[in-house]
DNA sequence: AGAAATGATACCATATTAGTATCATTTGTC
DNA sequence: GACAAATGATACTAATATGGTATCATTTCT
């Protein structure tokens, strides 16, 4: 099971990378270069970030892409629910079968715990928290 | 991101009710019927967890399954292993990237944790427990 | 005007998930 | 022993998700 996938990880790298280059912008190019991501995909893949508000992106010559918002108000589970759909951990597939006369379902219970936790401490990730400790 | 897959579920809809059928055998014709999963796919299910010590099976006229175990000692994070693998969540993409030079990656950190937390978490499911609350 | 960038979008390849079908083997019953 | 009733093994198919590519349109800087 993966809680992160590919798409995630690639964006999450390039916001990183686009982090730590403060203000200026940072084209598709620059990107492919310093983090070996197929070109088309990575492109794909920042277009998404740019019309979900992470990236703010300019068109034309020496145009790019930088961050829409403060690296410390991007988190990582922005980016899983952008790429990944919302988190869902506890949806219960048992409901008919073995949840039809009891009102709490001890699974479910179980599993809604585990979201909890699992949304928690992913919201508690941000990029500036990751870019941290680099140079 | 789903936790738990259909096959899975139905393993864990059918062990749940051979743990409630105490020592009778119980035929696939009858899962089949109580538990409305498609027969062939069911069937390869209840096949895999007798090959796993899960259940154990009769073949021939009057056969079927019980269960290999007493219902406390078969655990959910058992069938999620059998069909869906290791549950290894912190498997870090990032490691080339974001840290080659620092020696605890804090993303890492973050999934060890989730991760370690979500095996506690479904260890601490038996059959029994999930049984329990049903008439 | 033209090059350099992103935007939109359609397409393809592969892997995983979900499900089906069939023949072989074992076993209880007459 | 024949036969039916069950599971064992296994190969196949369908649908969906994931990972990736390609192309044309649009904007913008010079």
């Amino acid at each position: 099971m993966k809680l992160i996938t590919r798409d995630t990880d690639y964006a999450l790298r390039a916001v990183c990378f686009i982090a730590k280059s403060e203000k200026t912008i940072v084209s598709v190019e620059e990107l492919v270069e310093k983090l070996s991501i197929p070109r088309s995909f990575l492109r794909k893949i920042l277009q998404v970030l740019n019309r979900k508000r992470i990236l703010r992106s300019y068109k034309g010559s020496g145009g790019g892409f930088v961050l829409a918002k403060p690296a410390n108000r991007v988190f990582l589970i922005d980016l899983i629910r952008i790429f990944q759909g919302p988190l869902v951990l506890s949806e219960c597939f048992l409901k008919k079968m073995l949840c039809p006369n009891i009102k709490i379902c001890p699974l479910r219970k179980k599993l809604d715990k585990i979201e909890k936790f699992v949304i928690k401490e992913l919201s508690s990730i941000t990029i500036t928290s990751l870019s941290a400790h680099k140079t």
